[in-house]
DNA sequence: ACGGCTACGTA
DNA sequence: CGTACGTAGCCGTA
């Protein structure tokens, strides 16, 4: 029922008075889900993203809609009286994630700061205090808003009062008049609580008549005005929809009593005091100094209140605190129309000079070049040089070809205090002006990685975001929309506006420097970086830019007849299916495998679906023999299956050709893998075909290129078994390794206690995939999956391997209780990667963070230790003036390209620099082969 | 157009 | 219910 109809007394000449009321927990709500915990979260692991995001909606309303009047509304701990109507009203709620609570209070501090007065009324919910709000505001002639993210508030909604609802993005608000609310619904704003008692709703874990959702519901209170007029007429109402309405017609009487507001509770206040008012500033200070929030966010939120920025002092030291993270720099323009290198070097002097005046602890140039790479051929688009006073130049067009001269004696002259973004990508770009970079004093890139290795932006934009306090997707656009006002202003100055962006750019590069160097000291990356991250850049730009040849031919060859072998399965997969379906479809495969031949399915996807994965297709296969339709059909699926991915394989080989040096110029991701792994992309060449003989066929179109003779592949034997061997100081394992014999049968032979000569095969591929399982925290259930065998077999067999090898299992289980104990796990090199997960509630999760934890130590430290063998046999193939290179890493193989001549010397080179790369108590085992293409060069 | 999901290739 | 990746296609949502 509604419990007040009020008379709408606002009108054109009052307006003027605004009071803005928000739904404090709806906002909460909206901000925890729209914000990425894991982006806002203090050193000490507090999220804060409801926070931020409150603060930031908050402020951004207040500024569109100027209030001159705020008030904020929250539930109170406890029940109310529709609590006592419906006992399970809002009981989905409780499921509130445990980060999100805590934020609660702190949103009510900041409230408190701002000057913003926040209400809450025990009993009643901050809905009820809501319409209140709303129905002082009304009386006493304002114009109210009232922001929620709950839909009871459109009952609300009149002339004077509009709702703002945020809509899919947080940060776009509809503004709810009561025509929006008929144009979506149907239905008057007086109308809209009968119709969500009818269609119930699920955030409050409110249940309406099944079956009837928004349109129906508008369509009977179109019929019969009400929901009053619907129960006269329920007879009435046909078909299965009138039915379910009479049987539930006590819930939706029951639903509309809780979903009526409450309009006049005694709030104890007077509308007067909720005037905006100037605020706390100390205490804003301490409290987003506590929060961590940056200067940016701190003068963003004050911008909106009154007074935020009339005190000179305030402004000043705000200001202050923003330069210091970051200013836009100085670009000077350059006259281009004389000599430019001339005028480069002296710009470059005169700004030498002057860079010890900036206070820093290290002065640094930045060298930010932009441009794109593809293929392997890069486009320089501009360079820009920011020098430590904070004064940069942009040159754009021919000239940084023209100052190549410059730039490489800047270079040098500055190495120890030269700034970049990625080392690699910008040796691409600046070689395309024949500039040759030395390694810079510090990669931003790099450190950004080697600090938080979880999180890999792919641009220096999304660097900055992260790292700087520059949140969320605004304020990308905001900076972009301030340059491009600049463009507006002064027209006479074209280049040196155009040069802001690129300038720009290089101060974001600054800014990270100054905040990525103390990071990375303290989390003491600074040796990885510069023994192991910068040196292996270098090798890796080499190997992009110098790409792998193929046989083009030979690979549209093998395209064309998997093409055709695929065509011909889909075929015959047709015909068993009687209908010609899309085989890529897992949902079309559902329905023939699941619905029309009636086969059992075996696991669920995560979807609720039976997978049709090929482990799941193979064990139809077994489980129907005799089945003839069923076995031609999965047969044929599994072909195609097979079949078309070499093709699509083959297919993302020939799209990446460069068709002038007959190459594929892969792209060594430097900054992805979270635990020091390389990774390829465009194409990844780490994936290419190497378990059956079929796929293998692919690698024979890699061969050397004119001028060469033959491939080289080099790889590690159980780089990570050897890894464990050492850091675990197991005897019984160490002694395997050096003993030289076949190691997993001389494993199997101690766990199964019979001689090396009696281990049989299944021994030994069990003991094998129990050795190989050790570094993913592999369970028993995994490994009985994997080997075909029962759990308790499996558990046998574990047991059985950790009583031979037990400070292996002591090994593993340390380096699980060191990440939770510090937060973080570390390679044998001091690589670290944090793992939060460690401390999560929710046990799949928490599971998870350990397998992970388990692995990254291993699986990283294998990764640093081919980087330190890269990084010295390149070292060592230039010392010894070798034509020969390294254009492939494909995790613990390295693959050369052989020049005439040098095939034996090569080998012992490569052979040596990976074997050496580290000492270990074990040695490292390295198997080669050569040969006149990779699958030929297999050993 | 975009993102999630499924599937599958590698170490 | 084993780690780390990249790519392709489908399919539901924009």
């Amino acid at each position: 029922m509604v419990l007040s109809s009020q008379n709408t007394i606002a009108g054109e000449a009052t307006a003027e008075k605004t009071l803005l009321v928000v739904d404090g927990h709806s906002l909460a709500f909206r901000a925890y889900f729209a914000l990425p915990a894991e982006n806002f979260t203090t050193s000490s692991g507090f999220a804060t993203n409801a926070v931020w995001g409150f603060a930031n909606m908050l402020t951004r309303v207040i500024l569109d809609n100027k209030p001159t009047h705020v008030a904020v509304a929250f539930d109170v701990k406890g029940g109310t009286f529709r609590n006592e109507l419906l006992p399970q009203y809002k009981g989905t709620r409780d499921a509130a994630p445990e980060d999100l609570l805590p934020q609660i209070p702190v949103i009510q501090d900041m409230l408190r700061a701002l000057g913003v007065t926040y209400i809450e009324k025990p009993g009643f919910e901050g809905d009820d205090v809501i319409g209140t709000l709303a129905s002082m505001g009304e009386r006493s002639g304002f114009r109210t808003l009232v922001l929620s993210g709950d839909r009871d508030a459109f009952q609300l909604i009149d002339d004077s009062i509009t709702v703002l609802y945020p809509g899919h993005h947080f940060k776009d608000l509809r503004h709810m008049t009561p025509q929006s609310v008929v144009d979506k619904y149907k239905v008057t704003p007086q109308q809209y609580p009968d119709l969500a008692a009818l269609r119930g709703e699920t955030a409050d874990n409110i249940p309406g008549v099944p079956g009837v959702g928004d349109g129906f519901a508008a369509k009977w209170l179109n019929l019969y005005g009400s929901l009053d007029g619907i129960i006269e007429h329920a007879e009435e109402i046909k078909g299965k929809k009138g039915e379910a309405l009479r049987e539930n017609i006590e819930q939706v009487k029951l639903n509309r009593r809780v979903n009526a507001l409450v309009r006049d509770l005694d709030l104890g206040v007077d509308i007067g005091e909720l005037v905006l008012s100037p605020p706390n500033i100390t205490a804003l200070d301490n409290l987003f100094t506590k929060l961590e929030f940056g200067p940016r966010t701190k003068s963003r939120v004050l911008k909106a209140f009154p007074d935020g920025f009339e005190d000179e002092s305030l402004k000043a030291a705000t200001d202050d605190t923003v330069e210091d993270d970051f200013e836009d720099p100085l670009v000077d323009v350059l006259d281009g129309s004389t000599d430019v290198e001339s005028s480069v070097r002296a710009w470059v002097d005169e700004h030498i000079a002057t860079g010890a005046d900036r206070q820093d602890a290290d002065p640094f140039w930045v060298l930010h070049a932009e441009g794109t790479t593809r293929y392997g051929v890069s486009t320089l688009k501009s360079l820009t040089l920011l020098a430590p006073d904070n004064h940069a130049v942009v040159l754009e067009g021919d000239w940084p070809s023209l100052v190549s001269d410059v730039v490489a004696a800047l270079a040098a002259a500055h190495a120890d205090g030269l700034a970049m973004h990625g080392y690699k990508e910008q040796s691409h770009l600046l070689s395309a002006a024949g500039i040759e970079v030395p390694l810079p004093w510090f990669d931003t890139q790099l450190a950004g990685y080697l600090v938080e290795s979880d999180f890999h932006p792919d641009s220096l934009d999304a660097a900055a975001e992260h790292f700087l306090d520059l949140h969320v997707e605004e304020e990308e656009t905001s900076s972009q929309g301030e340059l491009s006002l600049d463009l507006d202003d002064d027209s006479d100055d074209g280049d040196a506006t155009a040069a802001k962006i690129p300038a720009h750019h290089a101060a974001c590069v600054a800014a990270l420097v100054r905040h990525l160097r103390p990071m990375t000291l303290d989390r003491k990356q600074d040796d990885i970086m510069r023994r192991i991250e910068l040196p292996v850049s270098r090798v890796l730009a080499g190997m992009e830019s110098v790409g792998a040849a193929v046989d083009e031919g030979r690979l549209i060859g093998m395209r064309d007849r998997f093409a055709t072998e695929a065509r011909d399965a889909q075929e015959q997969a047709w015909q068993a299916a009687g209908r010609r379906i899309n085989l890529q479809s897992p949902k079309q495969l559902q329905a023939v495998l699941f619905d029309d031949m009636q086969l059992r399915g075996t696991r669920k996807t995560k979807t609720g679906g039976y997978t049709t994965d090929a482990a799941a297709l193979q064990e139809m296969v077994v489980r129907n023999v005799g089945n003839e339709r069923a076995t031609t059909f999965l047969v044929a699926l599994l072909r195609h299956r097979e079949t078309n991915k070499l093709k699509q394989i083959v297919q993302s080989l020939l799209d990446e050709v460069n068709h002038d040096d007959g190459r594929i110029h892969t792209t060594f991701e430097q900054t992805v893998a979270a635990t020091g792994r390389l990774s390829s992309a465009a194409p990844n060449l780490q994936n290419i075909p190497n378990r059956n003989a079929a796929g293998r066929e692919i690698r024979s179109a890699f061969v050397p290129g004119e001028g060469f003779v033959s491939l080289l592949s080099c790889d590690y034997s159980q780089v990570e078994l050897r890894i464990m061997a050492h850091c675990s100081g197991d005897e019984s394992l160490i002694e395997a390794f050096r003993s030289g014999a076949d190691f997993h049968r001389y494993v199997a032979s101690l766990v199964y206690e019979v001689p090396m000569d009696e281990i049989t095969g299944d021994q030994r591929s069990h003991v094998k995939a129990m050795s190989y399982g050790l570094a993913y925290g592999l369970s028993t259930y995994g490994l009985a999956q994997q080997l075909k065998i029962s759990p308790a077999e499996a558990d046998v067999l574990k047991e059985k391997y950790f009583a031979t090898f037990g400070k292996v299992h002591d090994y593993l289980e340390g380096l699980v209780a060191e990440a939770k104990d510090k937060g973080y796990t570390e390679t044998m090199f001091g690589r670290r990667r944090y793992f939060p997960g460690l401390r999560s509630t929710n046990r799949r999760v928490r599971d998870a963070a350990e397998r992970g934890a388990l692995n990254a130590p291993i699986q990283g430290s294998a990764a640093d230790i081919m980087k330190l063998a890269m990084i010295k046999a390149d070292a060592e193939l230039r010392e010894h003036n070798m034509r020969s290179r390294i254009i492939l890493q494909i995790h613990d193989e390295l693959v050369l390209e052989v020049a005439p001549g040098e095939s034996e010397q090569v080998t012992v080179l490569i052979r040596d620099a990976m074997e050496h790369a580290v000492d270990l108590d074990v040695p490292l085992d390295v198997s080669t082969g050569i040969g006149d293409d990779w699958q030929l060069a297999a050993h």
